[in-house]
DNA sequence: AAATAAAGCAACCGCCCTGGC
DNA sequence: GGCCAGGGCGGTTGCTTTATT
């Protein structure tokens, strides 16, 4: 079916538009004519649109084809280009929307996303849309795939702890069957990254989130040389997040860098939830039971807006951090990169 | 190296709403 | 007011990739 109206008229050159379906009709082998009459005999404007319109993913001169179309033409009037290439209109506004628009940015969701769309899904539910508004160039299809396919689970294993605070202490170290997928932190000893900046939550709902040797060893610390946060009073923290339900958790953060198997997703997704999305300006809440501890590798650069606000000079870094972190936790660094691995062969 | 299963994500489905005719 | 195409939206499917045994 190709749709012509006058307010699409106003849009588009009346040559070009001339020119267009034409070019349609003659390479596509469409007539225009009995394509209209049989739409006129459909109820439904999904699926007879285009009764024989082509499934499955999108070959390069496909995307090549669709954005030559919206180029000369913007965006809207599926059905034009639907009919070239053989596709609904439908699917060729979703593979516009969704992968080829160069408003939208594939790369991989960072923290203060994520926050957001837990943030959001916590208080409006499964508005994809709306959510990924709140997002810079995100779809509600990419959003949608980001809690599906990670968040979600995150947030059922916390809302279970929030609701048992003495549920098992299930550690995701151990017990994986086989084939199994872990989380990115628990890859191989070969690919595994470099120990990651996280900030873990040592009392409230996500406490037992953490392995118990960093839990234990870094609850103890109070004022550590090298604190990120000399003063743990001026530290900024967001207000109890959602997850909190009855936002009275009393909650310590703990910033360090950890070897990744000392941090289990649960507790990491904790850690994201402490970040605000938009740190306010205003003076910080009391936290009355803060605890504040952190550490820089050599060579380390942050982006985190509270650490920069309060040390804008950005002062040097440890120098003998691994040191430290072994003094701390406890563990000898290599052994605690090891961890989570087994070698059954 | 093969088998396995989770993670990731593009694409589809179906329902609904809107605006033009 | 009814019909229709376009478009928005949330749910679901199924394929590919990847980590692990």
């Amino acid at each position: 079916m190709v749709l012509i109206n006058n307010s699409h008229l106003n849009l588009l050159d009346d040559m070009e538009l001339s020119h267009l379906v034409n070019l349609i009709a003659s390479n596509s082998n469409v007539d225009l004519n009995q394509d209209a009459d049989e739409d006129q005999n459909n109820n439904s404007s999904d699926e007879h649109e285009r009764p024989n319109g082509r499934k499955g993913p999108w070959s390069p001169e496909e995307d090549s084809c669709l954005k030559d179309f919206v180029t000369r033409n913007g965006v809207g009037r599926w059905g034009l280009i639907a009919g070239e290439l053989d596709r609904t209109s439908k699917s060729c506004r979703l593979r516009w929307c969704n992968q080829l628009s160069p408003d939208i940015y594939h790369g991989p969701f960072t923290r203060k996303e994520d926050e957001i769309i837990i943030s959001m899904y916590e208080e409006r539910g499964s508005k994809w849309s709306q959510i990924a508004k709140a997002l810079e160039r995100r779809t509600d299809n990419q959003v949608k795939n980001r809690w599906n396919s990670n968040l979600s689970k995150v947030h059922r294993r916390s809302q279970k702890k929030v609701k048992s605070a003495k549920g098992s202490r299930a550690n995701p170290i151990r017990g994986n069957s086989k084939g199994s997928r872990r989380p990115a932190s628990f890859k191989s000893a070969s690919t595994r990254p470099a120990p990651t900046l996280v900030s873990i939550s040592t009392a409230g709902p996500f406490a037992d989130q953490v392995s118990p040797a960093a839990s234990l060893k870094i609850s103890e610390a109070r004022q550590f040389p090298g604190s990120r946060y000399r003063d743990p009073a001026s530290l900024y923290l967001p207000p109890a997040p959602a997850a909190y339900p009855d936002n009275s958790a009393p909650f310590a953060c703990v910033e360090a860098y950890l070897p990744p198997a000392f941090v289990t997703p649960a507790a990491h997704f904790a850690s994201q939830v402490h970040q605000p999305a938009n740190p306010s300006p205003s003076p910080a809440p009391a936290f009355n039971h803060l605890t504040s501890l952190s550490l820089f590798p050599p060579g380390h650069e942050t982006d985190d807006v509270n650490y920069l606000n309060q040390f804008p000079d950005h002062p040097a870094p440890l120098e003998n951090w691994t040191g430290l972190m072994e003094e701390i936790i406890g563990v000898d660094m290599e052994q605690a990169n090891g961890a989570g691995r087994k070698h059954t062969k």
